[in-house]
DNA sequence: GTTTAGCACTCTGGTCGCTCAAGTGCTATC
DNA sequence: GATAGCACTTGAGCGACCAGAGTGCTAAAC
């Protein structure tokens, strides 16, 4: 049987009832249901006809003989090639959303409303993760000598991100040491990315060498204690109740809510599927790949961008059941909320 | 019925019984059951009779007539005061806690692992929250101006926390205003509390008002913005996976991982049942009274003390239906290693 | 040639009835 | 006071059964 015939506008419309039948009512579909729903009266024997080319083409499956038919991974695919850029945000969705952000005035806030947010409009888990920031400018660092071999670091970027950490060091250092240090790298580095910073007081401390130059002395010791070391990337998951509803099976549930409760894994996962070239919305049908537990689940996601510059990203992850339209839109919203509005307040 | 005769040791030894074995099967126990289990041969008709004054006593209910007893809230309370002081940490745990906690330096980090750890030596949720802090030193304040009317406040405490925040204010100021206003405030009020800085420089703004005083309308500006306000208590919940094994019920299941998830209730219902003042861990049977979706959930938590300052609570929730001896003592040992690693080390 | 109607067949899921095991309370006895 | 015996209750498990939904195939209709 050759391929080519199964696409045409009637296996289209086909395909996309089952898909959007399955989505909502989550059990196998049949030609007579199908047959009732659909408007253009087909009967049941012909809608069997093109389920069985369907079949064969691989966008549907049977789970055993006398039952209905369910969309593949194949067929969300291409269900939601079909509805992309059709979609409009509710109006209610578009206030909540736009109520939950509003005000919001550095990243991480927006960030950690954004996951809770898109877990309210999807029936998935919403996730958001700051880009882990050795590339942004460094605006100012700050040491605080906290006991003896023991500093505070404080570092922190033009876009408003502060990290923070305790070192420990090697040798003691005097507080006016470290200010003095702290001044140094205010006064040579200021507006450098971190990333840059690193390298160059690298360079400096090896060259310059001068043994008896308390200065850079001062400086060595910090640098080899990660004192310019950024914090991981902070991940946001909320919504995992929802999963509840939605997962059958037990034992699979458990694995997933401890997948999701490794921030580590989360924040690969985003960053493998997300990027900045990528316009807006990207939707990732088949998980398993990155992650086995997540087989039979989807992420919808998008950079979280102002100007140019990704600080983060944001997505939904949730059972290939879901509301497609609904989640592509509201994350795209929110990714353009994104920035609209840190770009007026940076 | 007279009360009193009914905590005899014989009446002891079968209710603790009964509860372990509840525990461990989870299943309604019986006479003939505990029969074979005591070792003393004790027939199931005596068995039975003890049983039934306990249920008389409120010790014991039936779900239904010809089914086995469960224990009662009041019998887990009861079970708990018995065992407290004889269990003993099993060397494997020791060894899991002391290696996950080791190198901790600061209170976030090691709260985290915390959290962590107690969920898995335990069958609950690990959880753990620092204190929000107005009341701990000031070591350092910071600001920077990131944009017009945009300034970013960082505060540090003695203890080494840091709190960071973007403020909005209604006047721009220049950043060398800041400095002045960041300068003064470390020179006047370095190592008083933050609740006493807020006070005492309100007071100041107050009466030497003096219009013109640059400095002095820097400062209002600051304090009018909250510049000293502390960050709200990071909460830390971790191993809400092993509830799906333990809650039966799809529904409560659901509303669980809700509640979970909502940092503010947990902050609360921690800083409900834990304080200062109590010696060591502190066992809840009947969370339901602060929080309804609970039921049937014990939190087993102490405070985390360095020296005789409070810095934030570590517990573990779970169903009723725990292992006691186990988590108590888990829950104790870090209590104790938190005091012990962050003294030596702050 | 496509569409439809009809038919025999195959599953799954729910219900009914039955039995069995476990447990109970009560009474009589040791 | 402890135990043995006995009649009674109840939920869980199992098999039989049936209805509903769906299928593929063939033959007829458009």
């Amino acid at each position: 049987m050759p391929n080519p015939g199964q696409i045409g506008p009637r296996e289209r419309e086909i395909l996309t009832a089952i898909v959007e039948t399955y989505i909502s009512s989550g059990e196998p579909v049949g030609s007579r249901t199908l047959s009732r729903l659909n408007k253009d009266g087909l009967s049941p024997a012909t809608i069997r006809n093109v389920m069985a080319d369907l079949v064969d083409a691989g966008f549907l499956e049977q789970p055993h003989t006398s039952a209905g038919r369910i969309p593949t991974a194949q067929a969300y695919r291409y269900y939601v090639d079909q509805i992309s850029g059709k979609a409009v945000l509710s109006p209610s969705d578009q206030n909540l959303i736009s109520e939950s952000l509003a005000g919001t005035v550095d990243i991480q806030q927006f960030l950690e409303r954004t996951s809770h947010v898109l877990s309210l409009v999807s029936s998935g888990v919403g996730v958001a993760i700051s880009r882990t920031g050795p590339q942004y400018a460094l605006e100012h660092v700050y040491f605080s000598r906290q006991a003896p071999n023991k500093v505070l670091a404080v570092v922190v970027t033009k876009s408003g991100v502060v990290h923070d950490r305790i070192m420990r060091l090697e040798n003691d250092l005097s507080q006016t040491d470290l200010d003095t240090a702290a001044n140094y790298i205010n006064t040579n580095f200021r507006g450098w990315t971190v990333d840059a910073v690193k390298t160059e007081l690298g360079r400096r401390i090896e060259h310059e060498r001068t043994e008896y130059d308390r200065l850079m002395q001062s400086l060595r010791e910090l640098y080899k204690s990660g004192a310019l070391a950024t914090n991981a990337p902070n991940v946001f998951v909320e919504g995992v109740a929802n999963l509840v509803a939605k997962e059958e099976d037990r034992e699979r549930l458990r694995e997933l809510l401890r997948t999701l409760e490794e921030k580590e894994r989360i924040a690969e996962l985003l960053s493998a599927y997300l990027d900045t070239q990528q316009e807006s919305v990207r939707v990732v049908i088949g998980l398993e790949e990155a992650v086995p537990e997540m087989r039979n689940f989807v992420l919808i996601g998008a950079p979280a961008r102002v100007g140019d510059e990704m600080q983060g990203s944001l997505a939904v992850i949730g059972p290939t059941r879901m509301d497609y339209q609904h989640t592509i839109t509201a994350v795209s919203y929110i990714a353009q909320l994104f920035d609209k509005l840190l770009n007026e307040n940076v």
